[in-house]
RNA sequence: GGCGCAGUAGCCAAGUGGUAAGGCAUAGGUCUGCAACACCUUGAUCCACCGGUUCAAAUCCGGUCUGCGCCU
């Protein structure tokens, strides 16, 4: 029988966390974060990230975990998330999966394998020293001798994606089309319930520029400023996330401060965008679009209350 | 009131006679080990308005309006 996982997802700044306390409270479950960002130990501010007090006993996994010098990827979070479940359901409880990394989420929630395999960077590295050298496109032809299909997948200027493909074909002597092809067939091996809270676009984005501001005046320079000092830098993943990585900028002279807020606000509308593309072609969701709920906390939860209980037969 | 400069998509902007570059914003999308990443696609029957010259005008001429600067 499928075990019941309850996701909910949404762009960054619709208030996923309040509603995922109510609901999480109602139901008697557990947290678990999909958010490739809140992993991290130090970046509170600019992620937006719950405090204990907004927790309300309620336990939260995969937040604060990570120090900001160490790697974080789909597949330590798959990892990571799966062994929380294993302990959440151990408890007799349901897990809520809630957060913004689309990527994260679906490979959770369809089980995606990604071949364990001992990365060995120095391929990398050695693909990127030849783009340098030779340009993208080279790398891209590269790929078509070995895997024409995702050669035809992957933009030629997607050096990013191209490295994984040809990388993909190194370690395991497959081609990375034909394993996506197959994993993108799988069914979710969990009773899913999954909500994406959105809002009307216009809204959405002025709520992203407010908090942006209120970002600035609780002290996310200062935060950044500590970071920077503890010798955290740009190449690190944790460094990359909004917020930082535009503040680090300005650190560094690139921008006024004026210009990094301004650009940082671009960029977190630019990703909110982005999170949206990818839930809408998740199938089987609910969309709960807080502008027609006149934005009730109570309407909403209800709503989603209601969902839960239709869709998970153990409630 | 006079003189000068300017008026091109939501914004910035190239184009000075041959049939509207580019950037940003916006919108849509891709994604299966860096994903808050990386990448792709996306608009002007029309260049303030009116009239003229010309085979042909955003581009030349005249006028009108608007903005800016200087002068009185």
């Amino acid at each position: 029988m499928k075990k019941p996982l309850i996701v909910l997802a949404g762009p960054t700044a619709v208030g996923k966390t309040k509603a995922s306390i109510h609901l999480a409270a109602a139901i008697g479950g557990e947290i678990i974060s999909a958010d490739s960002m809140q992993v991290y130990k130090e970046l509170t501010i600019g992620t937006a990230k719950i405090t204990p007090e907004e927790m309300q006993g309620i336990p939260h996994y995969l937040i604060d975990v990570l120090e900001p010098d160490q790697e974080f990827h789909v597949v330590k979070f798959q990892q990571m998330a799966k062994q929380a479940m294993e302990e959440i359901y151990k408890k007799g409880k349901i897990p809520i999966l809630v957060g913004g990394t689309g990527f994260y989420i679906q490979a959770l929630i369809y089980d995606i394998d990604f071949t364990e395999n001992e990365t060995d960077s120095s391929y990398r590295m050695e693909l990127e020293q030849l783009a340098k050298e030779r340009g993208s496109t080279y790398l891209h032809d590269l790929l078509k001798g070995v895997d024409e299909k995702a050669a035809q997948e992957i933009h030629a200027h997607n050096l990013k994606r191209v490295i994984r493909a040809l990388e993909f074909y190194k370690q395991t002597g497959n081609k990375i089309s034909k394993h996506n092809e197959k994993e993108r067939q799988k069914e979710s091996p969990y009773e899913l319930c999954f909500f994406v809270l959105t809002d009307e676009r216009t809204h959405l984005y002025q709520r992203i520029n407010q908090r942006i501001d209120l970002m600035m005046k609780q002290g996310l320079l200062e935060e950044v400023k500590s970071l920077k000092a503890k010798g955290y830098t740009k190449d690190m993943v944790a460094m990359q996330g909004l917020g930082y990585k535009e503040l680090l900028s300005y650190l560094d002279g690139a921008y006024t401060l004026e210009e990094a807020v301004t650009v940082l606000k671009r960029d977190t509308r630019h990703f909110a965008k982005r999170q949206l593309t990818w839930f809408k072609r998740e199938r089987n969701v609910i969309w709960i679009d807080k502008s027609q709920y006149q934005y009730v906390d109570e309407d909403i939860e209800r709503v989603m209350l209601e969902n839960v209980k239709e869709r998970l037969s153990i409630l």
